[in-house]
DNA sequence: AACTATAGTTAACGTCGTTAAGTATAATGT
DNA sequence: ACATTATACTTAACGACGTTAACTATAGTT
């Protein structure tokens, strides 16, 4: 009643709870993503990440409602990263020079994280974030953060009229962009290609050559011929 | 010794029983792609599949090693089934109208059989098939039948002039068209559209949307202005 | 008629995700 | 100050999974 009463979310002893629950859950997902780097998704059970952190399995019921909601806080801090390799090339002002530099970022980040990119674009978390969300948190999705970058870039692409008129749906221009190179990367990750034997089935071409020949054709197919002659010019001027 | 002494693999009492085995492998074939076609990938366990052929999960170790060559097998029809897709288109004499009647097969086979589509080329069965392979059978490895009709496309089209001169690498050409069809497929699948609720993060275009863009962007890429003009006046005189 | 390969069975192991029930410890109410 | 209650765990267990070992009945061969 009195002006001093602290509120229940304020009491220090609740506070201080609250960031030891937090710090455990820390704990819970930092073994999760190390086992998870060194051995792959499947190297990632409750009993595994229980062990780490010297907690028995059940433990983890507490902080995390089942195996998923796990998986998906940890896939909360990828899709962070993710987002960061399109964030450093977002001050290219040449939309073209911009659009060939995410390729690049996007296609290096798959290679890169081959398990994450796995776990974020091509396993199924019974349909991959979202669900029935219900009032979890406020999460504000950072799956979006990349697709929100991405959004960004077409659209200073199209005010600078680099983007073919005949595309009035820059949405579509997007996806077109995404799954281009997902299509290179997923490939890429599906046949390990690093153990290519040398009479495999396919030969697979090097995922550099086929990010870099998706990439122009896709930007033949949406950017201006002006747009593409304009960032040819200046990277031929860096050269010099 | 005698010449009427049959050879061990004559003996007609051994090839009905290699008959049966072959029977019962179908039998057991029948009910994983039912179970599969019925509720997916994870309703396919050993058990479920003895269960409606009624027999022991343990019987099914006697006709296939591990669950993998079992589901090996399966894919093999379904690679088959997927090559037939193009067989239809094969026949089409204008290689642009061919390139994109099989674009529109590629994506329509993988909206029509998702779960098919998933195990096919979204899920590593301990790298894709092949593995030490070992002296297993002759397989002739279905999987390349697709891919090989893909590759008699693109030969078919560089040797009719529609290629662009600068691809001089008709391998990459079959990889670009196969990761660009593959990316909008595999999106399309992985972010289950059907349920797509109205205020989702992201607003995904219909399949038919980008696989036509996508199409277009390829094609515009890789074949000849000629080529496509040719195409174009070919459907006008059939529409009029 | 004795032997042997074939095609199954039952029982069990070790793994997994997950739940139920119990147990210390710390914070709170009176 | 003491009884109560919420918190943060543990142990035990369930049911399902892939898979192996050991056993059994049947058919084919000799």
């Amino acid at each position: 009643m009195s002006a001093k009463r602290l509120t229940a979310t304020q009491r220090p002893s609740q506070i201080r709870r609250e960031r030891e629950r937090e710090a455990m859950r820390e704990r819970i997902l930092g073994a999760a993503h190390e086992l998870f780097a060194e051995r792959g998704i499947e190297a990632v059970t409750m009993r595994a990440i229980a062990d780490r952190i010297e907690y028995t399995a059940t433990a983890l019921y507490f902080h995390f409602r089942d195996k998923e909601a796990l998986l998906r806080a940890l896939l909360t801090d990828d899709f962070r990263l993710f987002a960061a390799q399109f964030q450093k090339v977002a001050t290219l002002k040449d939309p073209v020079a911009r659009m060939r530099a995410s390729a690049k970022a996007f296609v290096a980040f798959g290679l890169t994280y081959p398990n994450h990119y796995r776990l974020m674009f091509m396993t199924p978390l019974s349909a991959d974030p979202g669900l029935s969300a219900g009032p979890d948190i406020d999460q504000q999705s950072p799956a979006e953060d990349a697709y929100t970058l991405l959004q960004a870039m077409v659209r200073d692409a199209a005010s600078a009229g680099a983007i073919k008129p005949e595309f009035k749906d820059l949405e579509l221009v997007c996806q077109l962009l995404f799954s281009g190179l997902h299509g290179v990367v997923s490939i890429q990750l599906a046949h390990n290609i690093e153990g290519q034997n040398e009479h495999a089935r396919i030969q697979w071409r090097s995922s550099n050559k086929l990010r870099d020949a998706m990439c122009e054709c896709l930007l033949a197919g949406i950017v201006t011929e002006d747009a593409i002659s304009r960032s040819q010019k200046k990277s031929m001027e860096k050269r010099s």
